[in-house]
RNA sequence: GCCGCCGUGGUGGAAUUGGUAGACGCGCUGGACUCAAAAUCCAGUGGUAGCAAUACCGUGUCGGUUCGAGUCCGACCGGCGGCACCA
């Protein structure tokens, strides 16, 4: 209790946390922050430089989603912790603005996109204000600020350059409902990411990027940085690295066939082949048939030389109407059809065999053939028994009778190289029928364009004379015209289209009639580099400068959603490492170290969503208890890597939590009489809990920090608190409660600001327990505890245990085999 | 189907990485204050038995390793996430 002579002298016009929290004491606070600058980072100082980012929202509709507090507040507790332990911050903050939703809202609202942005900005910005977030402001980004997509527009220009941006008419995913091409990593499941519609393939000239040349570099690199494992494990599955061979069957037309046929038995003109991707070519004496994608171009080409082609066609124009989702689905039974008419050589052992065509096989992966060996691969064995197909052993160790066997082990049946290891002879064989050793991705180029005006225009423009052209660098941005009808079309043609005097331009190159590209970039490609503009966000000599990139990169802490893993994440590492290799980044990771946090579910365990109505909005909590208590909330619900639904109840619990540390205010004691009143069992738990909050907050572990907090203030209501204690603990609260610590820093009569202080260390030695309770066991099972001087020696601790007459309970008339001591822990007497 | 992660009170979750399971919070029960309620404060709160001391059981299930297992190993059950005919 607080006895002490002289009343504290605190100056407020807050007399209650209520009063503070209701009239305005949280937004005074941010005012003054504002005002001091607290927040800014500073290119080039002394202090070592620490860049901590997350990623930048979606400026919907709905406004901030407590989710986003999640991880806002928990970089931000970061980023405080480090600017009050000395160093140079960036906590940055921007926005990812173009895209669908805004385009669809402004379609149905008839607004301008640009005007729907510019209002959703304002309304995250002010939330994130009030939550007392403490981002840089003075470095905010826009990426359809033509500022911005000025340097977009420019790097896609150096892409194309270097060969990396390349136009080529291909089947994309089309999203019917969107009206949009999709890249591979938009397609969910056969479905769109965004909206779930089933997707449909489509022709169509697209701006592609060729992220597969930077494939086994993206996996390879990530050895090098600090990444969840799930992350790197799922980007690595996605680019799907598998080493084999290639190898060319020689295709025949049969004699014997010819005469058969009614249309058939030409000679063929040209010697035809049959390329095919292996991981396996140890096997190919056990290649007893050929597949080749429905789509495959050879079909088309040997067509007189089939004389089933009417079956043929009809099967080719039934895996047309599949969509991607149907044909994968449809996993089990098998289907296709013989080529009848044509042969192909094995080369190993130059047999004819049978070739044939089913949907199995995917014209996008490899070379849109494969050699069939069923004998040692399961699909291959499911359709070989389906269609009466011969299985030959060439791998010995399984039972081929009864499945396929996929393993290693000594070669059969192949000729000259039995016996021989299936490692070996992946080597051995491939040089001798002559192919080649080849790695394969299962990563796709990045399909760049994108049928919508809320977009990047892409820089380029169309001569028929000098085909495409890039638009001149100092010509940028190219800006996004205003139109009257921003509607999508399902013609596949942006809107953009339609405006002629737009579209209709002069070749830089020639000075011809020339038209623009009227496609847009995904709303991907801000996002890719916008990490770079932070460091120098209002740069318009070039997209940042050298020397601060290097100052400032690599990020050292990068927060995001999982749903971005292979999009967004892969993208970005992609563009960096271009501009690696262009000599204009300084480094070729981006970010040194990648998390991830879990979801906030709604109070009933399901995801928030309107139609369910069970959103919470973090503008009514912040009303009702204040942002430093949904801070805080958030924070303490579990581990920031979990999905945890909302609380309510749990919300009133720091709400609790932040009136007791106002209350403390009563029991601080004035320096006069520390010693007396303050023991030192609180200074001891004070420490401890210096130590625990600053290592929690490293490693994230959020919630056991807020915890170890409340013990602490638990602890201070009982014993009372000496002001330079309760200083020091307000420091490590504010990061977390930002408000309130500061309110109370300066009631204790603090000029300076909170956050100019330095974070308290603690003292290893007030750390230690003086006496430490003893678990006394008996065979492992707990039967006494008793108080011991820390540091007991062991033998101490075992004369002190049998003493026990618990002890002594359990082990009379026993021997005693062995006593186990740990060190201020416990004792285990073992009997017999 | 394959790969990865995870199963702890009524509830969100702790547990020094093999050493007293259930910290902290919520809820609940009882009490104080109040005309009353709310708020607040105090006490209790894994289960079973007992007035109690205490005993037994207890971290999805079964088994194993160990003086000692929520933690390690094996099998199974359940949930979540990713990939899914990738040759």
């Amino acid at each position: 209790m607080s006895t002490g002579g002289q009343k504290n002298m605190i100056k407020t016009k807050y007399k209650t946390y209520d009063d503070f929290q209701k009239n305005g004491g949280e937004n005074a606070w941010q005012k003054i922050w504002e005002k001091q600058k607290l927040n800014q980072a500073e290119d080039f100082a002394k202090k070592e430089k620490k860049y901590i980012l997350v990623e930048f929202p979606y400026p919907s509709g709905a406004g901030l989603h407590v989710g986003h507090v999640r991880s806002y507040t928990a970089l931000d507790i970061m980023s405080r912790m480090l600017r009050l332990q000395g160093y140079n911050v960036l906590y940055p903050m921007g926005w990812d603005a173009f895209g669908l939703p805004t385009e669809n809202y402004a379609i149905k609202n008839k607004i301008h996109p640009r005007i729907a942005t510019e209002q959703n900005i304002a309304t995250f910005k002010k939330q994130m204000k009030n939550l007392g977030l403490s981002f840089d402001w003075s470095r905010e980004i826009d990426t359809t600020d033509p500022k911005y997509y000025r340097w977009t527009q420019w790097i896609f220009l150096q892409l194309y350059k270097k060969g990396l941006a390349y136009k080529k008419k291909m089947p994309i995913n089309w999203c019917p409902s969107c009206k949009i091409g999709l890249a591979h990593e938009e397609v969910v499941d056969g479905k769109c990411e965004r909206c779930g519609a089933e997707v449909e393939q489509r022709e169509k000239e697209q701006w592609i990027l060729g992220i597969t040349k930077y494939a086994d570099r993206l996996i390879k690199d990530l050895d090098t940085v600090d990444y969840l494992d799930k992350i790197k494990t799922q980007q690595v599955n996605w680019i799907g690295k598998s080493e084999g061979a290639e190898l060319k069957f020689e295709v025949r037309s049969l004699p014997a066939m010819q005469s058969i046929a009614l249309q058939a038995g030409k000679k063929l003109e040209k010697k035809e082949y049959i390329t095919v991707f292996t991981t396996r070519p140890d096997t190919l004496f056990g290649a007893t048939y050929m597949v080749l994608a429905p789509e495959h171009p050879l079909i088309k080409n040997l067509e007189s030389n089939i004389y089933n082609y009417s079956e043929v066609k009809k099967y080719i124009e039934k895996a047309k109407n599949k969509s991607e989702l149907q044909r994968t689905s449809l996993d089990k039974e098998k289907t296709g059809v013989e080529l009848k008419g044509i042969k192909a050589i094995n080369p190993a052992n130059n047999e004819e065999i049978p070739v044939w065509i089913a949907d199995y096989v995917l014209a996008s992966y490899g070379t849109g053939a494969i050699m069939a060996v069923p004998a040692h691969d399961e699909r291959d064995f499911e359709f070989a028994k389906k269609f009466n197909l011969e299985i030959i052993e060439v791998i010995s160790g399984g039972n081929i009778r009864k499945e396929a066997y996929a393993g290693v082990g000594k070669l059969v049946n192949s000729g000259e190289f039995d016996g021989l290891d299936s490692e070996e002879a992946k080597k051995v064989i491939t040089k001798k029928v002559g192919g080649k050793l080849k790695t394969q991705y299962k990563l796709r180029d990045w399909v760049f364009s994108r049928q919508h005006y809320w977009g990047e225009p892409i820089p380029m423009v169309y001569c028929e004379k000098c085909k495409w052209v890039p638009i001149p660098e100092k010509d940028l941005p190219v800006e996004l015209p205003d139109v009257k009808h921003y509607e999508p079309t399902d013609t596949g043609e942006s809107p953009l289209a339609a405006i002629k005097d737009w579209v209709n331009t002069k070749c830089p190159k020639c000075g011809g009639p020339a038209k623009r590209e009227t496609d847009t970039m995904p709303n991907w490609a801000g996002s890719s580099w916008y990490f770079l503009r932070y460091c120098d966000p209002k740069n318009n000599k070039a997209f940042a400068d050298a020397e601060k990139l290097k100052y400032w990169l690599p990020v050292d802490l990068y927060n995001g959603g999982m749903e971005h893993t292979t999009l967004h994440l892969l993208y970005s590492r992609f563009w960096n490492k271009f501009l690696y290799d262009c000599g204009l980044v300084p480094i070729s990771e981006p970010y040194a170290k990648r998390v991830s946090h879990g979801m906030v579910l709604a109070e009933d365990g399901k995801k928030m969503s309107k139609s369910l109505g069970n959103v919470v909005n973090p503008d009514e909590v912040v009303n009702n208890v204040g942002a430093d208590s949904l801070r805080l909330y958030e924070m303490f619900m579990g581990p920031f890597a979990d999905t945890i639904p909302w609380s309510t109840e749990g919300v009133k619990g720091v709400r609790r939590f932040l009136e007791k540390v106002w209350s403390l205010r009563e029991k601080v004691e004035t320096q006069n009489n520390v010693e007396t009143h303050c023991n030192a069992s609180l200074r001891t738990r004070l420490h401890k809990t210096i130590k625990k909050v600053t290592e929690d907050i490293k490693e994230m572990k959020f919630n056991t920090a807020v915890s170890a907090m409340m013990i602490f203030v638990n602890e201070a209501q009982k014993e009372g608190i000496s002001k330079d204690d309760f200083k020091k603990f307000l420091i490590i609260l504010a990061p977390f409660a930002p408000h309130i610590a500061a309110e109370l820093f300066s009631q204790l009569g603090n000029k300076e600001s909170i956050f100019k202080q330095s974070w308290p260390s603690y003292d290893e030695n007030l750390i230690k327990d003086k006496t430490i309770k003893l678990a006394i066991q008996v065979n492992g099972k707990l039967r006494d505890t008793m108080e011991a001087a820390a540091d007991i020696t062991d033998a101490e601790a075992k004369e002190k245990a049998l003493a026990s007459e618990k002890v002594q309970k359990w082990t009379e008339g026993k021997e005693i085999v062995k006593v186990i001591v740990v060190k201020n822990r416990l004792v285990n007497v073992v009997v017999k």
